[in-house]
DNA sequence: GCCAACGTTGGC
DNA sequence: GCCAACGTTGGC
């Protein structure tokens, strides 16, 4: 079991879109970085949702419900790939990136170092950390 | 292979 | 709206 946050703008793309869908694609990602990542993602993986903008907040998690696959809008043939989301939960209470920083288990967090990285891996011990406090 | 110019993302 | 941090592109 690996550990996951991937971020969203949520004016392009929300938790709630994620919610009513009920599984969707996670496609257009166009980082190296970010899609060699998407390329671990195992079905059952847990997935922290973090909006960016406005709201920099954790708010819900998710589970990848399929594995990697190249990104059918793969204009360029560059070998982008997606997977697919299943929302599980919503956090009663979201986690802010203020939060974030201000404890000492999350400060380590790529979050933090790498703002533009949109797909990143979370440690366990930080996954059930943001649980117990979000509950 | 280096680097300047430019575009994008995301926090402030 | 601005700027820092990156990633990409293209000239040399």
């Amino acid at each position: 079991m690996n550990y996951w946050l991937v971020k969203s703008e949520p004016e392009s793309y929300s938790w709630d879109d994620l919610q009513s869908k009920g599984e969707d694609i996670w496609d257009g990602i166009r980082n190296y970085q970010a899609r060699n990542y998407l390329k671990e993602m195992r079905v059952g993986d847990q997935v922290l949702f973090y909006h960016s903008g406005k709201a920099k907040e954790i708010v819900g998690v998710a589970k990848v419900s399929m594995e990697a696959f190249p990104d059918p809008n793969d204009k360029e043939q560059k070998d982008w790939m997606a997977v697919k989301l299943v929302p599980s939960k919503s956090l009663p209470k979201p986690l802010n990136l203020e939060q974030i920083k201000s404890d000492d288990l999350l400060s380590g967090m790529i979050l933090l170092k790498q703002s533009r990285l949109s797909v990143m891996p979370l440690e366990k011990p930080q996954f059930e950390h943001i649980i117990k406090i979000t509950s």
